[in-house]
DNA sequence: CTCGTTATTGTAAAAACTTGCAATAAGGAT
DNA sequence: ATCCTTATTGCAAGTTTTTACAATAACGAG
Protein backbone atom coordinates (compact mmCIF):
# COMPACT_ATOMS: atom_id res chain seq x y z
CA UNK A 1 0.00 0.00 0.00
CA UNK A 2 1.06 3.49 -1.12
CA UNK A 3 1.16 6.61 0.71
CA UNK A 4 -2.18 7.02 -0.22
CA UNK A 5 -4.23 4.12 0.84
CA UNK A 6 -7.18 4.68 -1.39
CA UNK A 7 -10.25 5.63 0.18
CA UNK A 8 -11.96 6.04 -3.06
CA UNK A 9 -13.88 2.73 -3.61
CA UNK A 10 -15.22 3.44 0.28
CA UNK A 11 -16.93 6.40 -1.29
CA UNK A 12 -18.00 4.99 -4.79
CA UNK A 13 -19.66 1.77 -2.96
CA UNK A 14 -21.98 4.70 -1.22
CA UNK A 15 -22.49 6.67 -4.40
CA UNK A 16 -19.76 9.54 -3.78
CA UNK A 17 -17.16 10.30 -5.71
CA UNK A 18 -13.28 10.68 -5.25
CA UNK A 19 -12.10 13.90 -6.43
CA UNK A 20 -8.65 15.91 -6.40
CA UNK A 21 -10.02 17.96 -3.08
CA UNK A 22 -10.83 15.12 -1.38
CA UNK A 23 -7.37 13.38 -1.64
CA UNK A 24 -5.76 16.73 -1.36
CA UNK A 25 -7.07 17.36 2.24
CA UNK A 26 -6.72 13.37 3.24
CA UNK A 27 -3.31 13.78 2.14
CA UNK A 28 -2.60 16.65 4.30
CA UNK A 29 -4.26 14.95 7.60
CA UNK A 30 -2.35 11.50 6.76
CA UNK A 31 1.02 13.18 7.52
CA UNK A 32 0.33 15.86 9.56
CA UNK A 33 -0.46 13.25 12.29
CA UNK A 34 -1.69 15.69 14.44
CA UNK A 35 -5.62 17.36 14.33
CA UNK A 36 -5.68 20.38 12.48
CA UNK A 37 -7.71 23.73 12.02
CA UNK A 38 -9.72 24.32 8.59
CA UNK A 39 -8.12 26.98 8.03
CA UNK A 40 -4.28 24.95 8.35
CA UNK A 41 -5.61 21.98 6.54
CA UNK A 42 -6.95 24.74 3.70
CA UNK A 43 -3.54 26.32 3.44
CA UNK A 44 -1.34 23.29 3.30
CA UNK A 45 -3.54 21.62 1.15
CA UNK A 46 -3.82 24.73 -1.47
CA UNK A 47 0.10 24.08 -2.01
CA UNK A 48 -1.08 20.59 -2.97
CA UNK A 49 -4.06 21.64 -5.40
CA UNK A 50 -3.37 25.60 -6.23
CA UNK A 51 -7.23 27.00 -6.92
CA UNK A 52 -8.81 25.10 -4.05
CA UNK A 53 -11.23 27.05 -1.79
CA UNK A 54 -12.16 27.45 1.47
CA UNK A 55 -16.00 26.79 1.25
CA UNK A 56 -15.14 23.24 -0.24
CA UNK A 57 -12.14 22.90 3.09
CA UNK A 58 -15.23 23.14 5.07
CA UNK A 59 -17.50 20.75 3.34
CA UNK A 60 -15.08 18.46 2.16
CA UNK A 61 -14.05 18.09 6.04
CA UNK A 62 -17.86 17.36 7.13
CA UNK A 63 -18.51 15.04 4.26
CA UNK A 64 -15.15 13.16 5.39
CA UNK A 65 -16.40 12.94 9.03
CA UNK A 66 -19.96 12.07 7.92
CA UNK A 67 -18.39 9.25 6.18
CA UNK A 68 -15.79 8.08 9.30
CA UNK A 69 -12.30 9.35 7.07
CA UNK A 70 -11.74 12.01 9.86
CA UNK A 71 -12.50 12.53 12.71
CA UNK A 72 -13.54 15.58 14.42
CA UNK A 73 -12.81 16.84 17.67
CA UNK A 74 -13.21 20.37 19.89
CA UNK A 75 -10.02 22.36 20.64
CA UNK A 76 -9.66 24.06 24.23
CA UNK A 77 -11.44 27.21 22.57
CA UNK A 78 -14.38 25.17 21.50
CA UNK A 79 -13.35 25.39 17.68
CA UNK A 80 -13.56 22.50 15.22
CA UNK A 81 -10.50 20.65 14.30
CA UNK A 82 -9.70 17.24 12.53
CA UNK A 83 -7.15 14.37 12.26
CA UNK A 84 -7.42 10.98 9.84
CA UNK A 85 -9.44 8.74 11.59
CA UNK A 86 -6.95 5.86 13.20
CA UNK A 87 -6.92 3.68 16.11
CA UNK A 88 -10.31 4.98 18.27
CA UNK A 89 -9.01 7.26 20.85
CA UNK A 90 -10.10 10.46 22.83
CA UNK A 91 -8.67 13.61 24.20
CA UNK A 92 -8.42 15.02 27.64
CA UNK A 93 -7.41 18.74 27.65
CA UNK A 94 -6.29 20.88 30.51
CA UNK A 95 -8.23 23.66 30.84
CA UNK A 96 -5.64 26.00 31.59
CA UNK A 97 -2.28 25.59 29.57
CA UNK A 98 -3.69 23.36 26.49
CA UNK A 99 -2.15 20.52 27.03
CA UNK A 100 -3.59 17.24 25.75
CA UNK A 101 -3.09 13.32 26.37
CA UNK A 102 -4.67 10.59 24.33
CA UNK A 103 -7.19 8.08 25.84
CA UNK A 104 -7.53 5.07 24.29
CA UNK A 105 -11.44 4.28 23.20
CA UNK A 106 -11.30 0.57 25.21
CA UNK A 107 -11.36 2.87 28.22
CA UNK A 108 -15.24 4.43 27.17
CA UNK A 109 -15.95 0.89 25.63
CA UNK A 110 -18.06 -0.02 28.32
CA UNK A 111 -19.89 3.38 29.02
CA UNK A 112 -20.82 3.31 25.42
CA UNK A 113 -22.55 0.00 25.65
CA UNK A 114 -24.10 1.34 28.89
CA UNK A 115 -25.71 4.19 26.92
CA UNK A 116 -26.98 2.25 24.09
CA UNK A 117 -28.77 0.04 26.21
CA UNK A 118 -30.38 2.76 28.84
CA UNK A 119 -30.74 4.98 26.13
CA UNK A 120 -32.25 2.93 23.18
CA UNK A 121 -29.73 4.81 20.94
CA UNK A 122 -27.10 2.88 18.58
CA UNK A 123 -23.90 3.33 17.21
CA UNK A 124 -23.01 5.79 19.17
CA UNK A 125 -19.24 6.33 18.94
CA UNK A 126 -18.55 9.99 18.81
CA UNK A 127 -14.89 10.89 19.55
CA UNK A 128 -15.24 12.68 22.77
CA UNK A 129 -12.86 15.73 24.19
CA UNK A 130 -12.69 15.73 28.47
CA UNK A 131 -11.24 19.17 29.95
CA UNK A 132 -9.48 18.89 33.39
CA UNK A 133 -6.60 20.12 35.11
CA UNK A 134 -3.03 18.78 34.09
CA UNK A 135 -0.64 17.72 36.52
CA UNK A 136 1.74 20.40 35.66
CA UNK A 137 -1.15 23.31 36.24
CA UNK A 138 -1.96 21.44 39.32
CA UNK A 139 1.52 23.10 41.18
CA UNK A 140 0.04 26.64 41.23
CA UNK B 1 -35.28 33.10 47.20
CA UNK B 2 -36.48 35.25 44.39
CA UNK B 3 -36.55 33.67 40.91
CA UNK B 4 -32.90 35.47 40.28
CA UNK B 5 -30.60 33.54 42.90
CA UNK B 6 -27.78 35.77 43.62
CA UNK B 7 -25.31 34.52 41.83
CA UNK B 8 -22.97 38.54 42.06
CA UNK B 9 -21.33 37.16 45.83
CA UNK B 10 -19.91 34.14 43.54
CA UNK B 11 -18.50 36.66 41.56
CA UNK B 12 -17.64 39.39 43.80
CA UNK B 13 -15.51 36.70 45.99
CA UNK B 14 -13.07 36.31 42.67
CA UNK B 15 -12.93 39.74 41.78
CA UNK B 16 -15.21 40.01 39.56
CA UNK B 17 -18.41 42.39 39.36
CA UNK B 18 -22.61 41.58 38.53
CA UNK B 19 -23.60 43.28 35.53
CA UNK B 20 -27.15 44.11 34.15
CA UNK B 21 -25.93 42.32 31.41
CA UNK B 22 -24.86 39.45 33.08
CA UNK B 23 -27.89 39.41 34.82
CA UNK B 24 -30.03 39.49 31.92
CA UNK B 25 -28.58 36.94 30.00
CA UNK B 26 -28.40 34.39 33.52
CA UNK B 27 -32.32 35.45 33.98
CA UNK B 28 -32.68 34.62 30.14
CA UNK B 29 -31.62 30.91 30.75
CA UNK B 30 -32.42 30.35 33.94
CA UNK B 31 -36.42 30.79 32.78
CA UNK B 32 -35.42 28.85 29.33
CA UNK B 33 -34.55 25.19 30.71
CA UNK B 34 -32.87 24.54 27.50
CA UNK B 35 -29.73 25.15 25.76
CA UNK B 36 -29.67 28.12 23.26
CA UNK B 37 -27.54 29.37 21.07
CA UNK B 38 -25.41 32.63 21.48
CA UNK B 39 -28.07 34.53 19.02
CA UNK B 40 -31.56 33.21 20.33
CA UNK B 41 -30.16 34.25 23.97
CA UNK B 42 -29.11 38.16 22.37
CA UNK B 43 -32.25 38.64 21.31
CA UNK B 44 -34.32 37.38 24.42
CA UNK B 45 -31.76 39.28 26.13
CA UNK B 46 -31.95 42.76 24.15
CA UNK B 47 -35.53 42.54 25.42
CA UNK B 48 -34.92 42.94 28.77
CA UNK B 49 -31.69 45.26 28.51
CA UNK B 50 -31.92 47.14 25.16
CA UNK B 51 -28.79 48.28 24.24
CA UNK B 52 -27.19 45.03 24.62
CA UNK B 53 -24.87 43.56 22.05
CA UNK B 54 -23.48 40.69 20.62
CA UNK B 55 -20.22 40.80 21.01
CA UNK B 56 -20.85 41.09 25.08
CA UNK B 57 -23.45 38.33 24.43
CA UNK B 58 -20.61 35.78 23.37
CA UNK B 59 -17.70 37.32 25.85
CA UNK B 60 -20.34 37.50 28.85
CA UNK B 61 -21.25 33.29 27.64
CA UNK B 62 -17.70 32.47 27.75
CA UNK B 63 -16.86 34.19 30.84
CA UNK B 64 -20.28 32.64 32.77
CA UNK B 65 -18.86 28.91 31.58
CA UNK B 66 -16.01 29.37 32.92
CA UNK B 67 -17.16 30.32 36.70
CA UNK B 68 -19.62 27.65 36.28
CA UNK B 69 -22.69 29.68 36.02
CA UNK B 70 -23.67 27.79 32.55
CA UNK B 71 -22.26 25.01 30.95
CA UNK B 72 -21.66 25.03 27.20
CA UNK B 73 -22.72 22.00 24.93
CA UNK B 74 -22.15 21.45 21.36
CA UNK B 75 -25.23 20.80 19.21
CA UNK B 76 -25.37 18.55 16.32
CA UNK B 77 -23.80 20.90 13.55
CA UNK B 78 -21.15 21.33 16.23
CA UNK B 79 -22.25 24.74 17.09
CA UNK B 80 -21.67 25.66 20.83
CA UNK B 81 -24.96 26.35 22.85
CA UNK B 82 -25.69 26.97 26.87
CA UNK B 83 -27.80 26.09 29.52
CA UNK B 84 -27.81 27.25 32.57
CA UNK B 85 -26.00 25.10 35.34
CA UNK B 86 -28.09 22.91 37.34
CA UNK B 87 -27.64 18.99 37.91
CA UNK B 88 -25.24 17.66 36.09
CA UNK B 89 -26.29 15.51 33.11
CA UNK B 90 -24.97 15.33 29.68
CA UNK B 91 -26.61 14.64 26.31
CA UNK B 92 -27.31 11.74 23.70
CA UNK B 93 -27.98 13.55 19.99
CA UNK B 94 -29.08 11.68 17.03
CA UNK B 95 -27.25 12.24 14.33
CA UNK B 96 -29.88 11.90 11.84
CA UNK B 97 -32.74 13.74 13.41
CA UNK B 98 -31.20 16.02 15.99
CA UNK B 99 -33.53 14.39 18.43
CA UNK B 100 -31.82 14.68 22.11
CA UNK B 101 -31.68 13.13 25.54
CA UNK B 102 -30.31 14.07 28.99
CA UNK B 103 -27.72 11.14 30.22
CA UNK B 104 -27.57 11.81 33.96
CA UNK B 105 -23.76 12.21 35.48
CA UNK B 106 -23.92 9.35 37.98
CA UNK B 107 -23.32 7.06 34.89
CA UNK B 108 -20.28 8.26 33.65
CA UNK B 109 -19.07 9.30 37.71
CA UNK B 110 -17.05 6.16 37.52
CA UNK B 111 -15.36 6.78 34.13
CA UNK B 112 -13.83 10.12 35.20
CA UNK B 113 -12.54 8.61 38.23
CA UNK B 114 -10.66 6.21 36.23
CA UNK B 115 -9.31 8.94 33.70
CA UNK B 116 -7.91 10.95 36.46
CA UNK B 117 -5.98 8.15 37.72
CA UNK B 118 -4.63 6.85 34.45
CA UNK B 119 -4.12 10.13 33.21
CA UNK B 120 -3.13 12.39 36.47
CA UNK B 121 -5.63 15.11 34.95
CA UNK B 122 -7.67 16.16 37.81
CA UNK B 123 -10.81 17.50 37.91
CA UNK B 124 -12.10 16.48 34.84
CA UNK B 125 -15.82 17.28 34.83
CA UNK B 126 -16.85 18.92 31.23
CA UNK B 127 -19.71 17.89 29.74
CA UNK B 128 -19.78 15.85 27.25
CA UNK B 129 -22.31 15.06 23.92
CA UNK B 130 -22.17 11.81 22.68
CA UNK B 131 -23.85 11.33 19.18
CA UNK B 132 -25.88 8.14 17.90
CA UNK B 133 -28.77 7.38 16.06
CA UNK B 134 -32.24 7.12 17.94
CA UNK B 135 -34.83 4.62 18.00
CA UNK B 136 -36.92 6.02 15.57
CA UNK B 137 -34.41 6.65 13.19
CA UNK B 138 -33.13 2.74 13.28
CA UNK B 139 -36.26 2.06 11.27
CA UNK B 140 -35.14 3.37 7.92
C1' DC C 1 -13.85 6.37 -26.09
C1' DT C 2 -17.76 9.53 -25.85
C1' DC C 3 -22.03 10.97 -23.66
C1' DG C 4 -25.18 12.06 -19.94
C1' DT C 5 -26.32 12.23 -15.22
C1' DT C 6 -25.60 14.33 -11.10
C1' DA C 7 -22.24 14.77 -7.15
C1' DT C 8 -19.04 18.25 -6.30
C1' DT C 9 -16.78 22.61 -6.83
C1' DG C 10 -16.01 27.73 -7.15
C1' DT C 11 -17.99 32.18 -6.69
C1' DA C 12 -20.06 35.67 -4.19
C1' DA C 13 -22.38 37.07 -0.40
C1' DA C 14 -24.23 36.39 4.08
C1' DA C 15 -24.14 34.86 8.79
C1' DA C 16 -21.61 33.66 12.95
C1' DC C 17 -18.05 34.73 15.93
C1' DT C 18 -13.78 37.37 17.61
C1' DT C 19 -10.70 41.23 18.68
C1' DG C 20 -8.68 45.99 19.84
C1' DC C 21 -9.54 49.94 22.01
C1' DA C 22 -11.75 53.97 24.03
C1' DA C 23 -15.78 54.93 27.02
C1' DT C 24 -18.48 53.37 30.91
C1' DA C 25 -19.83 51.82 35.36
C1' DA C 26 -19.24 48.32 39.51
C1' DG C 27 -17.90 48.41 43.92
C1' DG C 28 -14.12 49.12 47.40
C1' DA C 29 -11.91 53.04 49.78
C1' DT C 30 -12.22 57.65 51.69
C1' DA D 1 -22.14 60.36 49.47
C1' DT D 2 -18.06 60.92 46.30
C1' DC D 3 -13.82 59.48 44.23
C1' DC D 4 -10.69 55.98 42.02
C1' DT D 5 -9.42 51.93 40.18
C1' DT D 6 -10.06 48.72 36.79
C1' DA D 7 -13.37 45.07 35.13
C1' DT D 8 -16.61 45.29 31.62
C1' DT D 9 -19.09 47.17 27.78
C1' DG D 10 -20.09 49.11 23.08
C1' DC D 11 -18.33 50.19 18.80
C1' DA D 12 -16.22 49.15 14.57
C1' DA D 13 -13.72 46.24 12.01
C1' DG D 14 -11.76 41.75 11.35
C1' DT D 15 -11.80 36.69 10.83
C1' DT D 16 -14.11 32.36 10.52
C1' DT D 17 -17.80 29.49 8.84
C1' DT D 18 -22.03 28.77 6.12
C1' DT D 19 -25.21 29.07 2.16
C1' DA D 20 -27.31 29.49 -2.70
C1' DC D 21 -26.64 28.65 -7.12
C1' DA D 22 -24.46 28.20 -11.61
C1' DA D 23 -20.36 25.86 -13.65
C1' DT D 24 -17.55 21.76 -13.59
C1' DA D 25 -15.94 17.12 -13.64
C1' DA D 26 -16.36 12.05 -11.84
C1' DC D 27 -17.74 7.89 -13.45
C1' DG D 28 -21.29 4.52 -15.07
C1' DA D 29 -23.67 3.37 -19.43
C1' DG D 30 -23.70 2.75 -24.22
Amino acid sequence: MSCSSDYAPQLRARGFRMTLQRLAILHVLRHERTHLSPLEIYKKALKELPGLTEPTVYRTLEFLADNGLVRPSYAVNGRLTYEIAGNDHHHVVCRNCGAEIKVEHTLLESLYRLLETTSGYRSINSHVTFFGVCPECQSS
